[in-house]
DNA sequence: GTATTGACTTCGAGTTACTCGAAGGTGATA
DNA sequence: TATCACCTTCGAGTAACTCGAAGTCAATAC
């Protein structure tokens, strides 16, 4: 069984975000201590984890909200579960190539920043006279 | 020279987001015609993808408002720029990895549902019996 | 010649998902 | 007994869109 605070740490994010998911019925069955402390116990942290993840591809709190009441259903939601979670297959994997590009894009400003600082007098009349590159 | 909505798709983001960042002031020397529209050159597009992707990587408007601020100043403030890049480089890096793991647990998930999907009967009354995975 | 279409403009209100801090309860340590 | 460090609820604040209204303008449709 985990405190607010620990499910935070394992997972990245604030208490008060965990309290917020809390909150909007994200963590189904959430148990809670004699002081009416918040208990975790692993599929707790499962359900976070889950929102997380589908947090991070961008789908709204209600949509979980869906989702996960159709996991409470049973089997006979399986189908429609699936199709969600293969929509946010498709999100997932155009976030990993977005990622790439933008690590890509990114390393390069930075080695254009290494390449400037690094240049000689000499370089930077003959860079200000020939401005190929956007040095920004 | 290009329109709002042609950036907007060329970008892939709404015309009322490219129009925002313009008023915030984040695509310097901005262009207008003569019936005030806004018009991007190729820089002006340059500006409005490094903003794309410093946003993506959750730093605040403000902040890229700063950096831009900066770029414009000029070689004195090279090395102030460096340091900022180097730190969304790390951000992307850590993006990158984020982005692998989400799209393998969205993917184990995803042949979760399948392998439910394909039961049999028998299958399904073993697996009722012996629930060792998270099914949701 | 007018009417509709579509793209543009500004502006201001609304929304989402946090994010923060106040005010207060509890239990352990100094 | 005081000071932590944790927890609680609640309500206000914020960032970054997001949307739609109201209006301008140029081009095509009839």
């Amino acid at each position: 069984m985990y405190t607010v605070k620990e499910v935070a740490a394992m997972l990245d994010m604030t208490d008060h975000t965990v309290r917020y998911y809390t909150d909007q019925g994200l963590v189904p069955n959430l148990r809670r201590d004699g002081h009416n402390n918040r208990l975790f116990d692993e599929a707790s942290v499962n359900w976070l984890l889950c929102v997380k993840h589908l947090r991070h591809c961008g789908m709204p709190i209600d949509d979980i909200k869906t989702y996960i009441g159709l996991c409470q259903e049973g089997d006979s939601t399986v189908k429609e579960r699936y199709e969600i979670m293969r929509r946010q297959h498709a999100v997932a994997r155009a976030q990993l190539e977005e990622a790439k590009l933008r690590l890509a894009y990114i390393e390069e400003k930075v080695g254009n920043y290494l390449g400037i600082m690094n240049d000689t007098e000499d370089d930077i009349k003959h860079r200000t006279l020939i401005p190929s590159e956007p040095l920004y």
